[in-house]
RNA sequence: GGGCGAGUACCCAAGUGGCCAACGGGGGCAGACUGUAAAUCUGCUGGCAUACGCCUUCGGGGGUUCGAAUCCCUCCUCGCCCA
């Protein structure tokens, strides 16, 4: 990559920056410490940080140095932007477990295994033995309450019903000294973050300025939001995790393939490592024609590789075309054991199968037999393929391949049942 | 410390003694239409029950009443104002 600002540029990924000019000759010049942090407010990352995790990488492959920081402290405290309450304190213990499951997640998009192209840190390391009042006279004394107070995060939260609490208000000040310490301590010279970030990241900018006489950078991502307005990755439902074991790569597979066409050439400019040019012509042959979502496959495809590695995506691609595009009565035996590793799927004895009802509540399909009678009044639950209604058998349904039920819910939601005897 | 106000289901929010499992909106789920898209229209959205109905729920606890989300007491939490 000649110019990695202007790829980024031409990607829509730089919203805010600071000196553009300086930033694009730092870059140019050679190998730079770059840090992307994110709070361990959960065990898993989700999609709205993978953002942050592919821009890393491309930093990386263009042989840069990769700080991912994960936010033990600035995590018990609580980034106040993008809410309107206070944030319940998490405890150290569920911290520690949260930034572990982290590490084993981020380690797949960024690689860590060399010091010298990618690190892991924990601001915790660095935050807990600072004393309260080393941390007035060293971080505070350099930052006015006037400007902390014009930061729009704190503003709405001023101005909300519930206010913000003196914890919250001081969180941008341990950001900020975050940066500096993985200045001095890491030589890094650039911040990223999502635009709702840019306060806190400026922070840190202005406070290394201060107290080193240092010019370091920083930009921020546009915040990822699909075209019908909602925030991605923090839709009111369902997360889309980074863990496997919260969101299967199959899960993950789907949540890209049902990207709306809107958003789906700007979400490959966002998320996939392909050339600039190839995804534009896969966005001019999506143009043409949108009902092959070639498009989507292609995003779903390169984020589950990314994430989960070549092979879940394959597999989670081959049980996807199973489901949606060829008959699942004539799928092969051996398909249908790669379908109960993508799908959730269940084992039922035979002599507990044939009530509809008890059977879609077992399988997690309904929530309660209510849930379950609602659907099957709807139409909404079908097997092998057939719509099921109160009355079906699903004893003497016929099971494929002798032992298989594949149960569905609405278009999306399967279940595979292995009845066994 | 004093005064005022608020806490209702996933979120916002109506309801101020029975017609309340609780208006409305959002979100979610499903059906029709489709392209695993969007838009639109329709239905559903506490649990048990085929159903009559029963049970649990309106910040926590206690009370008044035949009957409470609604009235009283008390506690907790939050906001605004005064000190």
């Amino acid at each position: 990559m000649t110019d990695l600002i202007a790829d980024l540029e031409a990607r829509n990924l730089i919203h805010d920056s600071t000196d553009r000019e300086a930033l694009r000759q730092s870059v140019a010049a050679g190998p730079v410490g770059i840090y992307y942090g994110c709070d361990p407010t959960a065990d898993s990352l989700h999609v709205g940080n993978l953002i942050g995790l592919v821009v890393l990488r491309r930093f990386q492959d263009a042989g840069h140095q990769a700080i991912a920081l994960a936010g033990g402290a600035t995590g018990m405290v609580g980034d106040p932007g993008g809410r309107s309450e206070e944030r319940n304190l998490l405890d150290q213990e569920t911290l520690d477990h949260n930034v572990a499951r982290i590490k084993g997640q981020l380690g797949r998009i960024v690689d860590l295994s060399d010091p010298a192209r990618g690190i892991l840190v924990d601001n915790r390391d660095w935050t807990e033995p600072i004393t309260v009042l080393e941390f007035l006279r060293d971080v505070g004394k350099h930052v006015t309450v006037n400007q902390m107070l014009a930061r729009e995060s704190i503003k709405v939260r001023i101005e909300s019903e519930h206010g913000i609490s003196f914890t919250e208000f001081s969180y941008m000040l341990l950001q900020a000294n975050d940066y500096l310490h993985l200045h001095d301590a890491h030589g890094c010279s650039i911040q990223i973050g999502g635009s709702d970030q840019w306060g806190n990241i400026i922070s840190g900018v202005d406070l290394i300025r201060r107290k080193r006489h240092a010019a370091v950078h920083a930009f921020s991502w546009p915040l990822l939001t699909a075209s019908d307005g909602s925030k991605l990755g923090k839709t009111t439902g369902a997360r889309t995790w980074l863990d496997p074991e919260k969101t299967s790569p199959y899960a993950l597979r789907q949540h890209f393939v049902q990207t709306a066409d809107d958003d789906v050439r700007q979400q490959l400019l966002t998320f996939s490592l392909r050339p600039i040019a190839e995804i534009e012509e896969i966005a001019a042959a999506h143009l043409e024609a949108p009902q092959r979502r070639e498009a989507q496959r292609t995003l779903a495809h390169d984020v589950v590789s990314l994430v989960h590695g070549e092979g879940a995506a394959v597999a989670a691609a081959d049980a996807a075309d199973l489901l949606f595009t060829s008959d699942p009565t004539g799928a092969s035996e051996e398909a249908f054991d790669v379908l109960a590793g993508e799908i959730p799927s269940s084992r039922i004895a035979a002599g507990d199968v044939g009530d509809p009802v008890a059977t879609l509540v077992a399988t997690g399909l309904a929530s309660s037999n209510g849930d379950a009678r609602r659907g099957l009044d709807q139409r909404a639950f079908s097997v092998n393929g057939a719509k099921m209604d109160e009355g079906t058998d699903l004893a003497v349904v016929e099971r494929l391949h002798g032992r298989y039920l594949l149960l569905r819910k609405g278009k999306k939601s399967h279940h595979l049942v292995e009845v066994f005897s």
